[in-house]
DNA sequence: GCATTTACCTGACTAAAGTCAGGAAATGGA
DNA sequence: TCCATTTCCTGACTTTAGTCAGGTAAATGC
């Protein structure tokens, strides 16, 4: 990996980190501790479950819990039961904790004032587009992709996303019981793979890997969510993939398309992907590619021999 | 200030100052407490006096101390008197210590490869230039700038930077007696004012405004660090003098320059002052400008009505 | 209807971080 | 020479953050 690339990150890491860090948190206790400052502003105007601000913050469960009981003894918030299920707490902000809450978001604007206002007008256009760029790239960056059953709840909502996509973009319409099926038992490894893109937990993509031939391999299911375009999803699924495939021994992987996807033809042409003729007859084809894999290449950074599994899982 | 862009700003602190921030905790531990690992790293191969530590990592002398203490107590620093002041003492790595430093400097390498290993080339590129931007701004607005007496051991060591600077750029090298003086008293309140860039509490540069007439003044001694250029430090002290100027009832500023400081006149340019006749006898220059103030621009942001002082000072 | 599981809470801890008052040694100015 | 100041250290705290092992009530599966 390129050295200066390395110490440019790590320059930014300690100015940027240090310098709004520190003013976070002098900024953002208001005199009380950060746990539970960050607990209010979690918990927002709506409210927000108890379990929802475990993950999100990332806490233990008893000291969440603790937290709560502080704070609602300072007459901030009110925890009571979900509708639905009795064994779930709903936590609310009092009308003084709205004022708390109100109070951080304009400290947050004021945080994020103090940071413009030394500049002139051009060099904050620079910043705040360049950090636009940051954020959508170290969004980009957390995107974590994994094989997964393909009849998991998360697998099946791309799916389902999917194919109501397809629906809308397809000139016909589109039907899943007229295309080519793909089942369940031919996603499960070692037949094929079906992986799940997550951003914060959240699953932003699909794809999937079917085995055809000994030494050929299908592409299916390659699927962005509107939300996370833009951040290379399908292409960091795509070299997961292919990395999947190139260790189970497959030579070719083929696709196939429809003529509306262009953002999809793009991709694969980028990546690779030459135009072959028709090799199935699914119906609502209208471009079938294929590629030849080559073992270990050497393009650095690309997901190349993945874990199967990683990423540490919520709280108890 | 407009709104879009401190939402930007808070949207960016939020993802990458969570992000990064709990990267960095993450990986910079090695089992230790942050504090003391903070202290190995912020000691450094050169080593550091107690004092620097103390400001740098802006922590409580008892603290240090005590944290002081600990890592000696695990033989990876020596603490020693300073040569010369025998209250001061001076922090060393060991041997040891020097190797989890440079386990440290390898963790902190990791790091900044695991923000850049999920993305593709291009993006990577685009990430790392997006962060020298804002890194520089960053550093930009941290630059404080204040009034500060002239003869000052920061006035001193910017006024005689500055000068070795021009011997070292007028064709006709620069003997500061053959030019105009300015004496400490003609830059003292209320007769003139001269003022200080501040970055990290190291100086960066220094402007000085003095009063010639009932509604003229004149500004002189405009330098910038080498090490701070490209910064805008030179424009934030130039407002600043025109804030205080126009605060003391000044109408007109007058300037001069020599044909080699280029970056001097563009900005003087840019910044709205006229070239004109030459009003005095200063040897040195080949251009003279000037300026009528208008009182209360509306320009945004730019520093008007500046605070004589500010800032919080060190730690006991 | 009963065993499990889930979601949250409580009590009893520990470690880390930070604060404060006072005290000793070195220095510098009167 | 003496006194105020600076620099650092020590001891005695408090607060915050976080962990862990149970425990209870609601929901779920069989």
């Amino acid at each position: 990996m390129d050295a200066r690339q390395v110490q440019q990150v790590r320059r930014f890491n300690r100015v940027v980190t240090w310098r709004i860090g520190a003013l976070q948190n002098s900024y953002l206790h208001r005199g009380r501790p950060l746990g539970e400052a960050r607990l209010i502003f979690e918990t927002g105007q709506q409210g927000a479950s108890v379990r929802a601000l475990r993950t999100r913050l990332g806490l233990d469960s008893g000291y969440v819990s603790r937290l709560l009981r502080s704070l609602e003894g300072q007459g901030l918030l009110s925890v009571g039961k979900q509708r639905g299920d009795g064994r779930q707490r709903r936590v609310t902000l009092t009308s003084t904790g709205q004022a708390e809450f109100a109070a951080y978001e304009k400290l947050s604007d004021e945080l994020a004032e103090s940071i413009l206002a030394p500049l002139g007008a051009k060099q904050r256009d620079r910043l705040v587009s360049a950090m636009a760029e940051i954020e959508r790239l170290i969004r980009a960056a957390a995107v974590d992709v994994q094989v997964e059953a393909p009849d998991s709840a998360d697998a099946r909502w791309c799916v389902d996303a999917y194919f109501r996509e397809l629906a809308e973009r397809f000139e016909t319409g589109f039907d899943p019981a007229k295309s080519n099926p793909a089942h369940d038992d031919e996603l499960t490894p070692p037949a094929g793979y079906f992986v799940v893109a997550r951003l914060e937990a959240a699953p932003v993509g699909c794809g999937a890997l079917k085995r055809t031939e000994k030494r050929t391999g299908e592409i299916k299911r390659m699927w962005t969510a509107p939300s996370a375009r833009g951040l290379g999803v399908a292409r960091r699924i795509l070299h997961f993939l292919e990395a999947i495939a190139r260790d189970s021994g497959l030579k070719t992987l083929r696709l196939e398309t429809n003529r509306a996807l262009t953002e999809a033809q793009a991709l694969y042409r980028q990546e690779g992907y030459r135009e072959v003729a028709r090799f199935n007859d699914e119906p609502y084809a209208h471009h079938w590619f294929e590629k030849q894999l080559r073992r270990a290449r050497p393009t650095p950074g690309s997901a190349t021999a993945p874990a199967r599994r990683s990423s540490a899982r919520p709280g108890r």
